[in-house]
DNA sequence: TTGACAAGATACCGCTTGGTCGGTATCTTT
DNA sequence: AAAGATACCGACCAAGCGGTATCTTGTCAA
């Protein structure tokens, strides 16, 4: 039984699937507001007809790019590490250690894509803000959760607050992303990282 | 003896300034892409024709906003408090307890202006970004200075490097009014910020 | 007073943009 | 097999963009 998805003429998700990523790449590269429509579909040979099938406006597009890719990628990236393990501190380390190891080209080129589109569009469309709002919320929540448990574990120090902890250390993290992309420097990078861990590491018991 | 600027029918410096401030403000709002010279010159009531006799492109008129405007703006909020005090720690404990304070509704509805620049363009423009990259230099080495004086007057410990230490303290204030801004919340702005001053007090010896 | 140049005004241009629309091909349902 | 819905195509459009060319006006030194 050969697979469906090679037997189509048609593939409306694989479609949809390759506007999303295509949209992901333009929106890193150029923003939203300069993103074209023209280079998205130039990059995935799709007609402007189905782009404008699948997505009502460009803004809906961007929407999607924001729900269904920004905020899946930092779930998987950052979430669900830190809830898995015990001891958040040695968590945050680790995940740490592996930016600053294997910290790409695409990072320090292009920064973090949901900070890019928050200092972008939050100004500018509530709906933009409200999607990246979401994405933020979760994020300093697992965090949070993650600090109140090792807390609880006698892991991380008691008199520490865990939101207000968790609000700054997602707030370092974009900081970071942020000067090494303009510094367009790895070392800088990693040495504004290794910073954060190091003031990670002052909050264990 | 009536002041010049008044007398005169023409007044090219002020013409001058006076587009480089309508640009600031449209390229705060709308990022600098995005920016439009219509809408710079309605602001202004200033001709097309005054403005590129001014500017020869967009791009030179951005670049004189970032040099002429963004540095100085924080050059004097910055670096100038930076290096009148002795005591770095409680310099930055006093500025950023203003910042606290102060939160006003334009810091949390279009953020930084050199972070958002910096989102924005250094990826896109090696010009911009050499640009912004110098003021980010001048506001870290205003820092690392302060810290490095500071621990020789036994105000800092001696175990912290202060190049690394001011990298990061200035990005985690990009990162915390990135926050605030998105949030369109003065108080995660204030907690946010609130943390990094507990940091800072962290490194007195 | 006049000549030269800086400063400013305005009409215009080519180009790209997001978006539309009538039409066609394919897939699903009955 | 007929019919209806879904997916896709590509020419076209108005609007806004940055930029230019040509002209007039104000300023000031000689």
């Amino acid at each position: 039984m050969i697979p469906e998805s090679v037997k189509k003429t048609r593939n409306p998700e694989q479609t949809r699937a390759d506007l999303l990523a295509a949209a992901y790449g333009e929106v890193l590269e150029c923003g939203f507001q300069a993103a074209s429509l023209e280079r998205i579909l130039a990059k995935t040979s799709v007609s402007k007809g189905a782009l404008y099938h699948h997505f009502g406006t460009k803004h809906e597009l961007g929407l999607a790019v924001v729900e269904e890719v920004v905020g899946p990628q930092l779930a998987e990236r950052w979430f669900e590490p830190l809830r898995r393990d015990g001891d958040p501190i040695a968590a945050l380390t680790g995940i740490l250690e592996e930016k600053i190891q294997s910290a790409s080209e695409a990072i320090i080129r292009f920064g973090c894509p949901l900070n890019n589109l928050i200092q972008e569009m939050s100004p500018l469309d509530e709906r933009f803000r409200s999607g990246l709002q979401n994405i933020l919320d979760a994020w300093i929540k697992a965090m949070a959760d993650a600090l109140a448990a090792g807390q609880e574990a006698g892991k991380v120090r008691g008199d520490i607050p865990p939101q207000e902890a968790a609000l700054f250390i997602v707030a370092a993290i974009e900081g970071c992303v942020g000067l090494g992309k303009n510094a367009q420097s790895v070392d800088a990078y990693q040495r504004c990282l290794r910073q954060l861990q190091l003031y990670v590491q002052s909050l264990a018991a």
